[in-house]
DNA sequence: CGCTGCTTTGACTTACCTCAAGGTAAGTGG
DNA sequence: CCACTTACCTTGAGGTAAGTCAAAGCAGCG
């Protein structure tokens, strides 16, 4: 078992060197749980830490001024919370905890020293934030341009290949422990066309649900219905710098 | 006169070494002219290059099965296009040029000298990238959850807003030089309805039109209307390597 | 056993889409 | 220089998908 929670999620893309290991770990302060629905992070704070998520969903969101809400990432155990932000001294998103949870935060500030000396890994950064940059772009195209069915068949599928960047062997089914108001404000939709929707893709055979247990039936036919690209499979590191 | 685009571009956010300049100026490939509406590139082809815009405007695209179009983002003269393409083998917006206008490629495989030997130019590609995923959280937001005149305004603030990187004096005046169906293309509208939303953007007095000239008669009252935040202003280097 | 929060379903409203026709402006060839 | 073309913008009319409101069903929890 690895004990640093950076050293686990970057192992899932590159080979590490012992230097570039002991670097990593040096960075991570202490972990620190989270209870569900807490947010741990408010928009507009100063931007010191990025975080690690250790256990539990989280997600990014922002308030429009009317109280309406637009959740932005999902995040899951492994990922990297916090990249986007380290261009603006101040957050843009708030960070929320769906299920509770554990983070292990790292600060920004020493983000120099990862693009001074282990610029390998300095790359893979920049590629995760890239990635979530093609998140995004895709959902863009979704919510901009398809309907209720195709946005909640296309956030069905890319929480499950996200997935299964840390879970290789998941199959059709999974839970998703978010309620219908998060995944509507995810796409663009209200709580209740979340439901109109998943009772329509349930009814067309293409999931089925126990509570919110979800099992994906036809998912070929949803990725073609939807164009659906996986992000996450494998990003291209062939041009990095030798290690 | 800066011989290179990317040093140019470069330089509006950091003050440069000249070892760096030299690597910059190197990686720089023989400038391409480019016709308007011409396509660059196209979706699925391989990722080879980045380019610096040296003149006119282009937009990033993605294309339906349905034939319905989503641009992604828009590129000025001085951007850097390309970034978000690099964890990828395969390019996943086309690239097309709304103007005419001037390209520099520069190799994606000379990335990794920029990582190995310039590490604050490695940091700031990484900022531009992820000011690149605000600008697309940003329009999430407004795509997800405003209506169609709010989504043109907000439209208008970011072009107006990215505009001002490299015209610092630009005043409430700008050429605009779209056609109404890729603003709707960007914001998730019809073209019918781009149209309708600014004639309405005009009755009201936020705006007035002289054929593709936009002037912002109320900016401040507009960008509260949309919550708009300026992402290009300033870049927070502070963490940045030494150079 | 009865809250509390989530989901489902129904009825009504509305914002945006589509289709279509007419207007305008810039470019092109005679 | 003027007709003709072409591309773009505007406006109207009708349709539809999604929003809102509200009530009822369900499930987990104290």
């Amino acid at each position: 078992m690895s004990s640093s929670c950076l050293v686990e999620k970057i192992g899932y893309h590159l080979r590490l060197s012992e230097p570039d290991k002991a670097l990593l770990a040096r960075l991570e302060e202490a972990e620190e749980p989270v209870s569900a629905g807490a947010q741990v992070r408010e928009a507009g704070s100063t931007v010191e830490h990025m975080y690690v998520v250790r256990a539990g969903w989280f997600y990014d969101h922002v308030l429009l001024p009317d109280g309406r809400r637009q959740v932005l990432h999902l995040h899951y155990p492994g990922d990297i919370v916090g990249l986007p932000e380290i261009p603006f001294a101040r957050t843009g998103a708030a960070l929320t905890s769906a299920t509770g949870g554990v983070l292990c935060p790292f600060p920004k500030q020493a983000l120099d020293q990862v693009f001074e000396r282990a610029p390998r890994l300095a790359a893979l950064l920049f590629s995760i934030g890239m990635v979530e940059h093609a998140v995004l772009a895709d959902r863009i195209r979704v919510i901009g341009r398809m309907g209720a069915r195709e946005r909640v068949a296309h956030f069905l599928l890319e929480v499950v290949s996200r997935l299964r960047v840390t879970r290789r062997d998941l199959g059709a089914r999974f839970e998703l422990p978010l309620t219908q108001a998060v995944i509507g404000d995810a796409v663009g939709l209200s709580n209740v066309y979340v439901s109109r929707a998943l009772s329509q893709l349930e009814a067309s055979g293409a999931i089925r649900r126990r509570g919110r247990n979800i099992e994906l039936l036809d998912e070929p036919g949803m990725k073609r219905e939807v164009d659906f690209e996986d992000r996450h499979f494998r990003i291209d590191t062939s041009w990095f710098p030798a290690s």
